[in-house]
DNA sequence: GTCTGAACGTA
DNA sequence: CGTACGTTCAGACG
């Protein structure tokens, strides 16, 4: 336990930011929106390390508001000279205020103070209660402020190494006591304050001469007694060290709107925390200063009490134990932790342990008898008897190659739950779950189980086995208390039904669909691949030959070596790290140059991305002929799936060669064909709806073709005299609305003026006014309530829609006015899948879904089931949410993927 | 080995 | 200077 005596800490805010922001390289700390932030890195590092080190009880950041002081009022040229604050470091200090909120820290500025007079203040009001003071500062005025009981934390290389300044140390250091330190300043000057000294007198001389006659005043007195060179410079500058004296001296009477008790220090908070390193991309960085707090956290009594620990019984089950110990633990959910190895749609569960309250049991499948066996798919299969785990999917991966049952009565899948908390996080891992809803990390319980040596039923085994139970049972019990926090949190943003209804179930359902995967035709792909490769290599030869010499097509920096520079081609675009040369400069530069090499650089990259796509492709194909792909649920912050292991969803289309590579997903042997079923236009009817718009929903009530029915509406003409250009222009329009589309960006889509793109919005907004009011007041509404909503209550949340930085928010804006459109999809489309499944089951139907593309999905069709699997599944999609516009489908059947495509 | 940036595939 | 993703390669880093 800290001692605990009072301890105030003050930190000089801009001072310590400002040496961060010198001491960390700037270009080795930005986030992909281009937010320098190593100023807030290296000044968490530092606040992290005083905190730990300190073990404040009150701590308070002081700032500076501007450079125009009562100083400058005093001395005009008070601070001047200095280079102007750069950008880059001004843009930090509200993100820095940001962490000083999620560390529950009070910050404090005023105007026409400096941060030092703030400090001073408190300081002073500290002294008075008989405190113990810290000051961390960069700036050499606060050293003026050191005595007895108040210490300067003075940085001395980077901003984490600190050197502690008490009198003896400021003695040692400056030959004057603290409290001359002002004395001396004045005489010497302070350079980077533009307050000239004494030429000539430098801190040796003015020590000697404070040390003789007592304080300054005393040396102007007998200004006259002093002899030499420097007595003579002395008494011609002697309104300037006047003026100094006057000007470094701190205010400790500065009028705050604060008193110590608003700086007591309780602990940061976790959540705040987390967030906000999230949104700084601090990464292997976050996790760093994670580990620190949670360090630090560790019996510690000042900070956030750490939850009581439970004192966890763990046992091994004793074969044919396991009925029982159900019927002992009937009442309350039940915390489930597996492992095993998951991949591609299968796995093996090698442990499990379950937890009631302070008794987890642990067990590995394989030893189960046929009573355990009975007992555990019975409990499994009951929908009373409530459970909670984390990764339903990959558990039901397990489950699904040993033949348990369905599992009946999830009362929450962590992981999910923690995604419809937070579906902006990054990860979702089961320790960093802990930590920051539990204030502990997973492994606490393990230590205490294990010193207990509470580890009954296993006599026998290893102290490997013991490990691993411990582990499991730990976490086990983490799970339990984890979905009790996350079940609170769950309601607080009323996504609750939206996790059970939806999203749990949505995970069985993509397990399924997994386990199944998608026959593949691997000599179609080899054939491909062969095809691929030869053009590129073809292609790769010419440029070769055009260019005069050999070198590495696929590396952007040759090629710009090469374009750029050897052929002198103009500039292009700039990136981060040179000039693009993505497939759309490239076509401009053919354009402008035509230069062969152009385009057979262009067939090249082609060839090789399908190339590399088959070849990717082929091997992921399991033993079973298919690929199992993975859906993740938890990724996507609107609310969508992704794929990955390989990305079904993203295969090529576009082209007849990308298509071609559709080819090789086939019906697999036993079922009929494959059948492709999609949602048309299901974004803009969920604008239409969504804004109400009436044109709009017009447009789908009563016309052919959407495109041309809007286009008809917004150049006045009849819907058969659009003209192709016409509706291609309307169709990008409709499309880029959703995304947030400025004038310019259409413009260079469309390839036509900003002028004539302008026109055209306007015109389109004269016909759809609603849509341009509806996505206004997204964006309003989610400025108003920190997030949006999708039309079953996801959430997301946007705080970069109050940065100060143009660039963040107006990305934060786009993005918060496509969310609950791009998200209701999703919304609908899990639904849709749900009411297939369903279907399918009842109906007792063979056909199932393979895949999901967003809008599409890829069924395998049993033979005979195609007319009623049409129906119902048509059903099912168009019946998956309520618009004020039809949600039309339309699907197509072929032996492949491509061919089923409509 | 691990990470980032450029490029490019999808809805 | 249009949202949401995942994969690949090169190149830089350790």
């Amino acid at each position: 336990m800290a001692s605990q005596k009072t301890r105030l800490l003050l930190i000089d805010g801009h001072s310590m930011a400002f040496r961060a922001f010198f001491a960390l390289p700037a270009e080795n700390f930005s986030t992909s929106t281009g937010q320098t932030t190593n100023a807030i890195y290296g000044f968490a590092s530092m606040l992290i390390g005083l905190l730990r080190e300190e073990r404040p009880t009150h701590v308070a950041v002081a700032f500076d508001v501007s450079r125009h002081t009562f100083r400058t009022e005093k001395y005009a040229d008070y601070k001047a000279g200095r280079d102007e604050t750069p950008q880059e470091f001004k843009s930090q200090i509200p993100l820095i205020k940001e962490l000083l909120d999620a560390f529950n820290i009070c910050w404090i500025e005023k105007a026409t103070y400096e941060a030092d007079d703030i400090i001073a203040t408190l300081a002073a009001h500290a002294q008075r209660q008989g405190w113990e003071t810290l000051i961390s500062s960069g700036d050499r005025d606060a050293i003026q402020l050191v005595n007895d009981t108040t210490t300067l934390l003075y940085p001395v290389k980077g901003v984490t190494e600190l050197k502690r300044y008490t009198p003896e140390s400021v003695e040692e250091k400056y030959l004057v006591r603290p409290d001359r330190y002002r004395d001396l300043a004045a005489l010497v000057g302070e350079k980077s304050d533009n307050l000239s000294g004494v030429p000539g007198v430098g801190g040796k001389t003015a020590a000697k001469w404070i040390n003789k006659y007592g304080s300054l005043e005393q040396i102007i007195d007998s200004a006259d007694s002093i002899g030499g060179k420097v007595g003579q410079s002395f008494r011609d500058h002697l309104d300037d060290v006047r003026r100094n004296y006057d000007l470094n001296r701190l205010l400790d009477d500065v009028d705050l709107d604060r008193d110590l008790a608003d700086v007591t220090w309780q602990g940061w908070s976790q959540e705040a925390t987390n967030s906000l390193f999230d949104t700084l991309e601090f990464r292997g960085l976050g996790e760093r200063l994670n580990r620190q707090l949670s360090e630090f956290s560790l019996g510690d009594g000042i900070v956030t009490e750490p939850e009581d620990v439970l004192d966890l019984s763990a046992v091994a089950l004793e074969p044919g134990n396991l009925g029982q110990w159900f019927d002992d633990h009937a009442t309350g959910p039940i915390g489930i932790a597996y492992r095993g190895t998951f991949a591609a749609g299968g796995g093996e569960i090698e442990a499990v342990a379950l937890a009631a309250g302070s008794e987890a049991l642990w067990f590995e499948p394989s030893q189960l008898n046929e009573d355990d066996e009975s007992a555990w798919a019975t409990w499994l299969a009951d929908c009373a008897r409530p459970k909670v785990l984390h990764n339903l999917k990959h558990f039901l991966w397990g489950a699904a190659s040993v033949g348990w049952p369905r599992v009946e009565g999830m009362e929450c899948d962590t992981l999910l739950a923690a995604y419809l908390v937070r579906p902006e996080q990054r990860g979702y891992e089961l320790s960093d779950l802990c930590q920051q809803y539990l204030g502990r990390t997973l492994d606490e319980h393990q230590a205490a189980t294990a010193e207990e040596g509470t580890l009954a039923g296993l006599d026998e085994a290893g102290s490997d086995t013991r490990v691993l139970l411990a582990a499991d049972c730990a976490a086990a019990a983490a799970i339990a208390e984890l979905a009790v926090e996350l079940r609170k949190a769950l309601e607080e943003r009323h996504v609750s039904k939206l996790a059970s209804t939806l999203e749990y179930p949505v995970g069985v359902v993509l397990a399924n669909m997994e386990t199944v995967g998608i026959a593949a035709d691997d000599d179609h792909f080899s054939g491909l691949e062969d095809r691929f490769s030869t053009l590129a290599k073809e292609a790769t030869d010419e440029v070769y030959r055009i260019v005069g010499k050999q070198f590495n097509l696929r590396s952007p920096k040759q090629l710009q070596q090469v374009l750029f520079e050897d052929l002198g081609m103009p500039k292009t675009k700039r990136t981060k790290t040179g000039y693009t040369t993505d497939a759309e400069a490239l076509q401009q530069l053919f354009a402008k140059t035509g230069h062969p090499s152009l385009e057979q650089l262009l067939r090249f990259r082609d060839s090789e991305k399908l190339k590399q796509i088959v070849a990717g492709l082929r091997g992921t194909i399991q033993s079973d002929g298919r690929i199992h792909t993975t859906f993740h649920q938890t990724v996507a912050a609107t609310g969508r799936l992704s794929s990955i292991d390989p990305n079904l969803q993203n295969v090529p289309v576009r082209s007849q060669a990308g298509r071609d590579i559709r080819d090789g997903f086939v019906v697999g042997s036993g079922y009929d064909t494959l059948m492709t079923i999609d949602y048309s236009q299901i974004e803009m009817r969920i604008m239409a709806h969504l804004s109400q718009d009436e044109g709009l929903i017009d447009a789908f009530r009563t016309g052919e073709d959407l495109h041309s029915t809007v286009a008809a509406a917004v150049f006045s003409v009849p819907t058969n005299e659009v003209s192709a250009e016409q509706r291609r222009r309307i169709k990008a329009m409709s499309y880029g609305l959703a995304y947030g589309l400025s004038p310019y960006g259409l413009s260079q889509q469309l390839g036509i003026s900003a002028e004539e793109a302008r026109q055209l919005t306007e015109t389109y907004f004269e016909r759809f006014g609603g849509v341009r009011d509806y996505l206004h007041r997204v964006v309003e509404k989610a400025r108003h309530d920190g997030y949006t909503e999708t039309m079953m209550g996801r959430r997301r949340y946007f705080p970069e829609l109050m940065s100060d930085n143009r660039q963040r928010r107006e990305m934060a804006e786009r993005a918060a006015l496509n969310a609950p459109i791009q998200g209701t999809a999703a919304d609908i489309m899990k639904v849709a899948m749900l009411k297939v499944d369903r279907e399918l089951e009842s109906r007792k139907l063979d056909s199932r879904v393979l895949l999901q593309v967003h809008d599409e999905l890829v069924i395998e069709v049993a033979k005979g089931e195609r007319e009623q699997l049409e129906q119902v599944v048509s059903d099912a999609m168009g019946a998956a949410g309520e618009l004020s516009v039809p949600l039309a489908v339309s699907a197509g059947y072929g032996r492949t993927w491509d061919e089923a495509a409509h």
